[in-house]
Parts: C-alpha cells; structure tokens; sequence
DNA sequence: ATCTATGCAAACATTTTGCAGGCTG
DNA sequence: CAGCCTGCAAAATGTTTGCATAGAT
C-alpha cells in the first residue's frame, strides 16, 4: 500500500504541479484502499473541494495511470482504479457487486506463458467472478 | 470450436425464435474465430443483412453471453466477445492491438484460490498487456 | 393467431475535448 | 510570469430502452 508521499514524489518526477485537486485525490486513494471509479472518487470530493469537477478527476487519474501507480480495469461499464499494484485476482461477487483482492503467487507461471509465446509483459487484470462466502450462503438459504 | 449448429441448439433450448438476422450472427461468430465488439459484428453483418441495427446485435449476442455460450469482456470502453469459452489469457498487443488467445493449465490453480477464500467461481477473464513478438521486434529496431 | 424479434429513434451513461481564466512553481 | 491546471460545457462514444410493426412457430 503505497503512502500520500509516494504519489506526490511520483507527480514531482513527472513535472506534474501539485494543487489542492491533486492532493485531495491522492487523499482519498490512500485513505480508501481499493477499489472506485471515476464519479466514486468525484462524489467523496466533492465534499472537500466543492468546485473540483468530474473532468479534473479523470485528468488526474489518467497522470496515475499512465505512470504505472494506479491500475485500471473496465468492469460494469465504467473505468476501474485501483491501488494494488501486483498482479493479483480481482474478485467479484455477483451478487453484493464487491470486489476483493486475492494476491497469489500462482500468477507467474502465466507470465511466463505470456513470455513464452514471444510477447512482451507489461500488465494484466485478472478478473473472476461468482459469489462471494457471504451471498453464496444466504443464495443457498433460499432453497 | 462450437459449430453454427450448436448456437442454433442453444436457441431453441433458450425458447428463441430462428431468425435471419440471428443466423447472419451465427455464421460470422463461427467465420471469425476470435474476438470481436458489437460494432464490428454490426458492420459486417449488414453487407448481408442491410436493415439489421446494432440494438439487435446486441440483442443477440446478449442471449448468448447469458446462456454461457459466448464470454465477455470490457476493453478500450468497449464490450468484446468472445467464443472461446475455456478460462484463458487473452493478450492484448499493445502496439497493433491485437488479441492472442493463450490457452495453459496454469489457471487451474487460481479458481482454485478463489475456491479457498470462500467464493463460488463462475467465470473469469485474464486480461495481459504487452507487446507481441513483431511490435516488440520493431520497437527494438528503432533503437 | 400468438407472441417474440426487429428496426428505429431517443435516452442514458461514461469519458473526452476545447477553451477561458486561475494558480503553481 | 509562463505555462500548466481547473472548471465548465459540449461533444463523442458505447449501450440500453420503448414502441409499433414484421415475422417465426
């Protein structure tokens, strides 16, 4: 879980300035560990930086992303950011719609695969999806 | 590789009416192995189809994907579809944007970790970026 | 004959773009 | 004070919806 200061060093490195808007972005990743989209990240800053628009939100994401310290994946829809930055599964409930984090090293073997067939790896999302312990048993309750 | 037969299989198992635009679907998801969007299939499709719309072919591809017989997947703010319905990588070139199919046994061991934290799994997509054996090749070359 | 599927258009949701003014460094 | 950043509005993109008619069984 990367700290405010790594972010803020990481818009230093890239000749980005540092404002409010910025600051208050990197607050809200930091003190929300996981997942959101763009109008998530919006709504709860709004109510710290009323005038801040959605716009200004995804030009800061997009520095993030495009510098490898937020993930991003497309899921119902929408932009998915996310602070994790191993490869990891992202799993999904299908039916409360969380997504939890499931780190593993049985992920390299797929990278090497990856290699194997001659490309090159820069990243990847593993999405999976079924029900999670909690809504699998109250689904199972209703038999 | 399912068979044109086996999508009008599924049709009628589903109680769905055999239509021509639903066959013209048919034979391009089986012509074209591999990956495609909604737009795309709409395109081809109305050389043969001309008065077909793409709320139809969305229409269709969304019986599929609900009976299992076509996966999905969001990329580049788009839904794609896929007929390869067996847990795999799909790499995605990041020079000429190609998908490449990778099909291993390593994946066994993440549904099985899903499994292990309480989760039920029903489906997954693996997303990996990078670059392909020729654009890796000719971004080197440009060194 | 019934009921679903299609075609069309409009609605919707998400993300991007263009520009004038404001703030950071 | 130069140039980047923000806020605003509009545009662009992708997907869904509602409804009348055509078509499949």
């Amino acid at each position: 879980m990367l700290q405010e200061s790594e972010y803020i060093r990481n818009l230093r490195q890239n000749q980005h300035k540092i404002t409010p808007q910025r600051l208050s972005l990197i607050k809200y990743i930091c003190d929300n560990e996981g997942h959101f989209t763009a109008e998530e990240a919006f709504t709860k800053l709004r109510e710290s930086e009323p005038t801040i628009t959605l716009a200004t939100v995804y030009n800061i994401l997009k520095i993030f992303t495009s510098s490898g310290i937020l993930n991003t994946f497309e899921h119902k829809g929408s932009r998915w950011f996310e602070t994790n930055s191993a490869l990891h599964i992202n799993f999904i409930c299908d039916g409360c719609g969380k997504i939890e984090d499931i780190d593993t090293a049985d992920i390299t073997p797929l990278i090497r695969k990856v290699r194997e067939s001659g490309n090159t790896f820069t990243s990847g999302t593993i999405l999976m999806r079924g029900y999670c312990k909690k809504c699998a048993k109250s689904r199972e309750d209703h038999h």
